[in-house]
RNA sequence: GUCUCAGUAGCUCAGCUGGAUAGAGCACACGCCUUCUAAGCGUGCGGUCGGGGGUUCGAAUCCCUCCUGGGACGCCA
């Protein structure tokens, strides 16, 4: 009886004509307060169907219903409240975490079916900063979700290695930089070079010109454009390769943009074939006015390519390649209309996949009520971020656990998990004013307290000497070992895994599984102070281990889908 | 201007396809390390769920409207 929900649903659906188990899941609810049982179902829709009060309802319910694994039902003003046999409860499920391990929620939804997620894809010759990480574990953890309920996952880098502002990099760096200059500052350099650009072009419209004319010229395939263009991509992709080993995130494909440069030109035959396009003002366009928006712009009129133009050609691309059953874009949702045209451009030109596609939204990243400005050089860098996390964390292990073997690499993992954890804490739609206050406090709601609550459940299980999985295996739990009220919380916070996780994935919200973590952990920290572990009592010790080991296993299952790493010590 | 997203405690946020007295964390006050890591736990303080209508047995949740803020809106991505 592992889906108890599932289980009463039917139960409760056989008894009732015409009434789904599907719609009876859907109602019932966990009730807040465990006075009011372990499940309900309120039956105030049901009595418009089958005209009884819902009173009636619960009470013919509670006497129909024979279930096994029930302590009791009451019905209390039109809801049937079921109080679940605890050590029943307790034991099935202890077995069940024990017997998964890192399998424990995970499920069979994805089988045969392949997800292809666009996601992180930084601007080459631009440092990689706080706004980039949004996309990027928000990404992530999508993919790892996907992942791990069965799904065939595709993670593409579609890196911006294209576009006008290599040409205003190609400019600057003819006017004002240097060879040397960029082989020793590396990213540094190129983004003072288009800083400077900037600062210049207000002066000198001139460049602006230049600029686009260089864009032009790597277009055509001129050599010495190409030659400069290709020095700046290496340069910045040993940049984010750095921060993707941190926080180790891992791309199947690196399609940047320039992979298209040979895909667009069918596609816009495509869409003059199938007469979708027309010029104005010498550009070419389709028409969306019908849709209520925008038209998109395929082609500017000097013939070169947009963004919509690449990211036509790439979604052909990967419907051709990969097959997908869904095709997830995750950026910020200022990006939300270019989407919205993208998809409808797609179903125009006849392609039913264009259902499957998806733009994952997320809110904006400003520095303390300012926005983020590559131009401006107003940027916050993720490899500071993460280096004064993991000073901090570095100085609280030397003020807490001073005798701490391997002191650096836990701080690295805790430092990074911090800020990691920061930036998916929060519903992806929300906007973060970036602070260095929020980002680098680890009190309360965060990625530490998570980790710290890990390496708390592997210390008491190190020093019950019981960290072989085998061990626990064997052991016969005896349920009413675990009947007080804080390991009860415990043992329901671990049963709901399973569809926290299934609903991250339906909702591509990864905040779930986060906060899933936090209550998980905090029910765990009331438990660990209200019951010592350790007792005397065989029985009761055993029991309680196993718990701590269920909390173990499903808080790593857990912190492994959002990307967070697991010391065992902290 | 049009479209769109958001508005819940002083701050940051939960609140599942409407359900039983609206929940956490931070901050503030107090308490808890002679047993398993105090990055912890407990108690207290704190809310006209932006305003107003409507639908419903029942609305923070759905609909309308207004207010405030973010974003997008033809050759950037």
């Amino acid at each position: 009886m592992l889906n108890y929900k599932l289980h009463f649903a039917k139960k409760i659906s056989s008894l009732l004509a015409g009434i789904e188990a599907q719609d009876i899941m859907a109602w019932m609810e966990y009730p807040a307060n465990s006075d009011q049982g372990d499940l309900s179902l309120p039956c105030f829709r049901l009595s418009k169907t089958l005209s009884k009060s819902p009173q009636a309802i619960a009470e013919e319910l509670k006497a129909a219903l024979e279930v096994e694994h029930i302590d009791h039902l009451e019905a209390v003003s039109g809801y049937l409240n079921i109080y679940l046999n605890k050590s029943m409860f307790v034991e099935t499920l202890i077995r069940h975490i024990s017997h998964s391990g890192e399998r424990y929620g995970s499920q069979n939804l994805g089988q045969g079916k392949t997800v292809v997620i666009d996601y992180s894809s930084p601007n080459i010759a631009k440092p990689f900063h706080v706004g980039h990480l949004r996309s990027t574990v928000i990404g992530n953890a999508i993919y790892q979700i996907h992942t791990f309920l069965g799904y065939r996952c595709v993670g593409i880098n579609h890196l911006g290695d294209w576009g006008t502002q290599f040409g205003k990099l190609i400019v600057a760096y003819q006017l004002w930089g240097s060879k040397e200059a960029v082989n020793e500052r590396a990213i540094d350099e190129l983004l003072e070079l288009y800083v400077k650009f900037h600062d210049e072009a207000e002066e000198d419209p001139t460049l602006e010109d230049q600029a686009r004319s260089w864009f032009t010229k790597m277009e055509h395939g001129d050599q010495e454009a190409l030659a400069l263009w290709q020095w700046f991509v290496e340069i910045s992709l040993a940049e984010f390769q750095k921060i993707y080993k941190l926080l180790g995130v891992q791309f199947d494909a690196y399609q940047g943009e320039s992979f298209y440069n040979d895909k667009m030109e069918p596609v816009i035959q495509e869409l003059k074939e199938k007469q979708l396009v027309e010029e104005d003002e010498g550009a070419l366009l389709v028409r969306l006015d019908e849709f209520g928006m925008a038209p998109a712009l395929m082609l500017k009129k000097d013939g070169s390519s947009l963004y919509h133009t690449r990211d036509l050609a790439a979604a052909v691309y990967r419907a051709e390649k990969y097959d997908f059953d869904k095709l997830i874009y995750v950026t910020d949702y200022a990006q939300n209309l270019h989407f919205q045209q993208l998809f409808k451009v797609v179903e125009l030109m006849g392609y039913t996949w264009f259902s499957k596609l998806e733009h994952v939204a997320f809110g904006r990243v400003s520095i303390e009520g300012g926005s983020l400005s590559t131009r401006k050089g107003n940027v916050i860098r993720l490899e500071n971020v993460l280096e004064q996390a993991v000073q901090k964390i570095s100085d609280v292990i030397d003020a807490r656990n001073p005798g701490l073997v391997n002191k650096a690499k836990v701080a690295e993992k805790v430092g990074i998990g911090a800020v990691i954890f920061n930036d998916l804490s929060a519903n992806r739609i929300k906007d973060i004013d970036f602070s260095w206050e929020d980002a680098l406090n680890f009190d309360g709601e965060t990625g530490p307290y998570v980790q710290y609550t890990y390496a708390r459940t592997c210390s008491v299980l190190k020093k019950a000497q019981l960290h072989e999985r085998d061990e626990i295996h064997d052991i016969e739990i005896d349920g009413t070992c675990l009947q007080n009220t804080e390991a009860i919380a415990v043992v329901k916070m671990l049963y709901l895994f399973t569809e926290r996780v299934e609903q991250a994935m339906v909702k591509l919200e990864p905040s779930i599984v986060s906060r899933y973590l936090i209550d998980l952990a905090q029910a765990f920290n009331r438990f660990y102070h209200a019951c010592y572990i350790l007792v005397d009592d065989k029985q009761v010790r055993e029991a309680r281990l196993a718990l701590v080991k269920c909390v173990q296993t499903t808080l790593q299952n857990g912190m492994k889908l959002i990307g967070l790493q697991a010391p065992e010590e902290i």
